[in-house]
DNA sequence: TGTACATCAGTGAACGCGCGTTCACTGATGTAC
DNA sequence: TGTACATCAGTGAACGCGCGTTCACTGATGTAC
């Protein structure tokens, strides 16, 4: 049957990301197999190396897409409130702080799902990961400066990113402590959603 | 040579499982092979089966023995500083969120170096997980208690444990974010450290 | 525009390696008398 | 206490499987004229 026109090929490639994407994020990076991944895009495991050198190199692809997908995500949710810089905030806790995103990490943040695997990979994985670490941290930091200035409150460029870090920090620790014991205990793992939930809206 | 005798087997295991803990932490359950643990031990790979049923068998000792560990460091912090609840939490959250730690994952915190895989893992797992944690949040649930009441602040046990649970999601994050870009960005690891250090502190 | 040829995306078999697990073996330990 | 035998912890080779990667092949796509 092949070969595939380029447009079609460019098609291939985005479906192979997305498969990826959804099975690292899930299972690790070293949870899912070519195989796994190529079979989730539609085509044989053979055609892989016409789209990557190697699996290392899907992985970086996947932290780069991850994060614009995740931030792309947050916008909207500021962009639903355009009026209240706390309002938008609270959104993004629920929103990461859901019992769904908890299910369902596939579909959700990159920054929780493979901080571990960021620790443990190479320099290249790291600077992906950093660079959607600033982009998130950038966002919270507006919020925060935005949500204080409406509540006629002071806080300076260093306070508000401080306080962004911590923000971030405690959602994907939140989040990762949720999952790593929501199929052993799910009233524990809720508790932990919905205290953190309280707590960071309080702040 | 062997046989061994009964109190040498028993010496081998816990050599066994002290270096799983430690290359189980630094690269993951995935990341480290039998034979690696095995000849870390200072045997063959061939014994392990005398020792275990599995590497799930070895894992689940990993967590349990590793938390127990854990906490026991974090009651020594505790007892250092007998007189103020205040004075030991700061002291936690300075280990915790020390570079040092961050730096050494196979001698840290099994909460934060073994969540992802936890998560990833299997219902026998998380159960480890789950008794490690509720160790956690009770000792620091205790200390907030005890330092409100030094400080003659008002603070119920549901609002005590509901802080311990977002000063624990907190450190347990920043630890992994800081971890996942250490080796990319040192300034902004040092950074999460300290910022949400000086976060904690405050509050 | 049509034809001839080169390119190359996807296929599926195969390779090589690592890893979890098994097993026959050995000889020191533990035990029964 | 000593002797004879059974047990079994550690050894190292081997097995089997999965996974990352390679490769010969095919036939549709892209291109040169």
């Amino acid at each position: 049957m092949p070969r595939v026109s380029r447009q079609q090929k460019e098609r291939n490639r985005e479906r192979i990301v997305a498969a990826a994407g959804q099975g690292f994020r899930a299972h690790g990076i070293d949870g899912v197999g070519i195989d796994e991944v190529m079979k989730t895009a539609g085509m044989t495991h053979g055609g892989f190396y016409n789209h990557f050198a190697s699996k290392d190199d899907l992985a970086l692809e996947v932290l780069n897409q991850g994060f614009t997908a995740s931030l792309g995500h947050v916008d909207a949710l500021i962009g639903a409130h355009p009026r209240s810089g706390r309002a938008a905030l609270n959104a993004i806790i629920d929103s990461y702080l859901s019992t769904h995103h908890r299910d369902h990490p596939e579909d959700g943040c990159a920054s929780s799902a493979l901080a571990a695997d960021a620790g443990r990979h190479g320099v290249s994985a790291q600077e992906e990961y950093r660079r959607g670490l600033q982009g998130y941290l950038a966002a919270i930091t507006d919020l925060l400066q935005a949500s204080a200035k409406q509540g006629n409150v002071k806080l300076d460029a260093r306070r508000a990113r401080e306080q962004a870090i911590a923000l971030f920090s405690q959602m994907v620790g939140a989040q990762l402590i949720a999952r790593a014991i929501a199929k052993a205990d799910p009233e524990l793992s809720d508790e932990v959603l919905a205290s953190n939930s309280k707590d960071l809206k309080r702040r």
